[in-house]
DNA sequence: CGTTAGCACTCTTGGCATGAGAGTGCCAAT
DNA sequence: ATTGGCACTCTCATGCCAAGAGTGCTAACG
């Protein structure tokens, strides 16, 4: 189904006055507003057609017209004029980067920020993973009595703690002992390679509570990782109209804060390289049926990688959305080539 | 200035009925709802008697009377009748931590869940830190290049980490034997016996890299975990009505997200073992000038501690919410405790 | 003298009607 | 195919009215 040029036309003014007014948009309005050279009439003659083909609907019979959900989804997918940051835009982002410090954690948080600074809605930010990390080394330090503190280290730059208890004291010659053998054992290998309980030669004791942790440890990180993407700017995003002093408010913050966010992503519909949208019920069933995603991938191809975006209502600027997210993803991915090339 | 018995019980049942109704009470009403042995015209001589002394309002004319934050005050020193948990109570939060891991971030984040839930309030819990933390251990792990991991871990049992960056390459042998030299001459110090860099043998290159490493990620660790408590139930009070359909709900939100929370805590009235209560205007000045914090320590004396509590609108149960946070903090003290002594 | 009944008065709230404004849909004329 | 014109619809703000809840005051009562 393709549109005519000038009822393509039309439809573009809707969505775009309609994005940045929030109030229904009238024939009148829109001829006024855009130097159309046509009568009002004509507009709604048209108008209707889009009806009829579903792009737009009415809110109550004497009201003006909105987009749909297809409606916004024909605008993205054909009419929507590519839009690149302005270099001023560029500038100014690049530089908030330039000023953080150069741990990658900062530079993650530093994304949801622009974004959600940037475009008026909520950012997510997922933190980089691999697609298989390694162990890269594991030490164990004395603490109190029974316990130790585990100290993983990953092929990805990672260190991830936590106490254990073994059921005998252990002294800190006994420990380094136990963490140089398992160093040897499982070095570079995946979780996904480490033994099962039902080991041909069994681990001892002391050794099995270590390698059981370290697997817990790790697949806890790998899921928190996923599902608990960095989240910045509910508030910026609850200022907009339509959560306007009503109860949608209320439960919008509370999908948006029970992390319930992993099941909704649409992980999905990313393809490589480019900015995935989905728009209000393309969504798979759930809290987010009128509200719409802008995602990208971000970091190396093979290395570590992450997914980040902004979510919004329906009613989003979509252009500055795909520009935004666009051009800081293309940011973070250089900045990490640069750490992995080392500069 | 003493209230009479009489007059104690009506600012009592006014400031009751109000914390769980939300509407100005009259005088009407209290007779109905409490066996009081008066008429509503004796009770609304009382009323204004307590009004000319400061401690309730009208919002209008004709309205039924709520409690001024003296009024509150007054309820929360000599009126509120000390409540503990019932044992069932205490019994389904001590569950909850039964359930969970043994580890010490799990409960404080546990800690902060309990008191959202129970109180619909915002719940505040800092990390616990010690008043000196000494290095334990420190150790570097070769990633690429000239870039190290380094893993910091401290006497209260946490570890730390950044990479950072050597003027040269080095190799894992030239890190370990580097980290062996720093452990042995800084293992055991505060931050605040680190090396200044006016210091008379003076470090090498490397040295320096890892010593201001530590020192600069040790102190904002310090910081992040004052400045930035585990804030839980933002969405439970802004349920509240009085935060019903307005920007306040925003501007609240606002307040909370943005971390501003450090220069409103009022850590000064916290007193040793007990709850503090701070009541509106008892506040500094700032966003929490209608909100009322309701604040305990816990963790061990002379060990590591930190702070927990609510936060919501100066109508908030305050029997309830002392009793919930004084056991909280005494479950996680006590929990601490067994940590430190080995059961 | 403290307590109470009674009464006039005030202020909020919800319901209802009304009119202006913005839009639509359709038809006949161009 | 486009447009002017017109009847019609729906929302929204306004004003008004009556009901309800409360207060303050005064005079009577035990």
């Amino acid at each position: 189904m393709a549109l005519s040029e000038r009822r393509g036309r039309i439809l573009a003014f809707i969505v775009d006055d309609f994005i940045d007014s929030a109030t229904p948009v009238g024939s009148q309005s829109l001829v006024e507003r855009h130097a159309l050279g046509l009568s009002s009439a004509t507009v709604r003659n048209e108008m209707a057609a889009l009806e009829d083909e579903g792009l737009i609907t009415h809110p109550h019979t004497s009201a003006g017209r909105i987009p749909s959900h297809r409606g916004y989804r024909y605008y993205v997918s054909s009419l929507m004029p590519e839009r690149n940051l302005s270099s001023q835009e560029q500038f100014t982002i690049l530089h908030q980067f330039h000023q953080a410090s150069g741990q990658l954690e900062e530079w993650v948080q530093l994304a949801a920020s622009v974004l959600a600074n940037n475009l008026h809605n909520v950012a997510l930010v997922t933190q980089p993973r691999l697609l298989e990390v390694r162990l890269k080394h594991l030490q164990l330090v004395e603490l109190l009595d029974n316990r130790a503190l585990l100290v993983v280290v990953t092929t990805d730059s990672g260190a991830h703690q936590r106490t254990l208890e073994f059921p005998v004291t252990m002294h800190q010659e006994a420990l380094s002992r136990l963490a140089n053998r398992l160093n040897a054992e499982f070095g570079h290998k995946t979780v996904a390679e480490f033994p099962s309980r039902e080991r041909s030669v069994p681990l001892g004791e002391a050794e099995l509570v270590v390698v059981t942790a370290v697997t817990d440890l790790l697949l806890r990180e790998e899921q928190a990782a996923v599902e608990a993407p960095i989240v910045e700017g509910v508030r910026e995003m609850l200022r907009q109209p339509e959560f306007g002093h009503s109860d949608r408010m209320l439960d919008t913050l509370e999908a948006v804060d029970e992390r319930r966010l992993r099941d909704a992503i649409p992980s999905g519909a990313m393809g490589e390289g480019d900015v995935a949208i989905v728009i209000g019920d393309e969504n798979r069933p759930g809290p987010y049926q009128d509200m719409s995603f802008v995602l990208a991938r971000y970091g190396l191809p093979g290395g570590a990688s992450g997914m980040l975006g902004v979510l919004g209502p329906t009613r989003m600027a979509y252009g500055d959305a795909v520009a935004n997210v666009r051009y800081v993803s293309d940011v973070l991915t250089e900045l990490m080539r640069r750490l992995h090339e080392g500069e």
